[in-house]
DNA sequence: GTGCAAATGCGAATCAGTCGCATTAAGGAG
DNA sequence: CTCCTTAATGCGACTGATTCGCATTTGCAC
């Protein structure tokens, strides 16, 4: 998505209107690289120079979030939410359970799964989330080291 | 887990007392055939005429989570936080977003994916959570019926 | 039984997220 | 380009789940 002018046809699609802010929004999403919660972009925002209000990042999220532009993300543990752009194959997450790094995974071999359910419970799937927990690299071998267990 | 003098061996094991308080939380917990509350939890609780606060609530739950003998887990929506007890087999959940009803399901076709991720990115993973959101069967009808698509 | 750390109760505090309302600005019509 | 409607925004107050401080109680090792 580097043509931003992507980003007015598809809020317009959306009946959504075009304003700086959301454009905004969007090109600081589409940069990071990983999910971001409503706060860090806000200030990410502010840092720009850009002066937006809390209020208008979290409706603009909101509204971005339900028209599937964005994904809302809940890893348990601050309970705060996290953002992401939608790109175009959706992603899980590895979650350092210790250090709260986050590694995008692409890969989703879930479908087979997925129709399997819908069959069995008449249920309609429209979507999922799957996060992983444990250990990333840097944190397991640390641990090794101190002689701590994982 | 019929047998309650269980839940005192696990808490022992982890260190924690096993206070009354403890052993009613995890009975309700067992007792509960889907994911609840703490509200939930502590008016079940003070139903069944067991004086108890909330933020008793709140600490058991956090520290039989941390202690991996029950489960955490954040449902996108009311930012809410659901408890349950963690069975032999852990679950996943069918999640309708009309009636927020939750089916539980067992199977789990996900551990050679998980080995892939492991060996491809070094992580170590402890844990994984997946949901589906979706229309359970009631719903998709009823919207069927009303001519509004899912 | 005694002692002491862990657990609890209570109410205050926190803090992400929401809301009401007045103001501003998209963007379609003319 | 200007006008007009209405969505979007800013601000500050508010909410509601969860946490915290501190005084009191209770489990349990000895």
């Amino acid at each position: 998505m580097e043509d931003k002018s992507q980003y007015g046809r598809m809020l317009k699609k959306e009946n959504l209107r075009n304003t700086s802010h959301r454009q905004s929004i969007l090109e600081a999403l589409e940069a990071s690289k990983e999910p971001v919660s409503a706060e860090t972009l806000y200030l990410t925002l502010r840092e720009k120079g850009i002066s937006i209000s809390m209020s208008t990042v979290y409706r603009a999220l909101d509204v971005l979030a339900e028209k599937n532009i964005i994904v809302k993300t809940d890893f348990t543990d601050n309970n705060k939410s996290l953002f992401e752009i939608k790109r175009e194959e959706h992603r899980h997450h590895l979650v350092c359970v210790k250090c709260r790094s986050v590694i995008p995974v692409m890969e989703c071999p879930f479908h087979e799964y997925a129709r399997a359910l819908e069959r069995q419970f008449g249920f309609s799937i429209t979507g999922h989330k799957l996060e992983m927990y444990g250990y990333c690299r840097k944190c397991s071998e640390s641990m090794d080291k101190s002689g701590n267990a994982p």
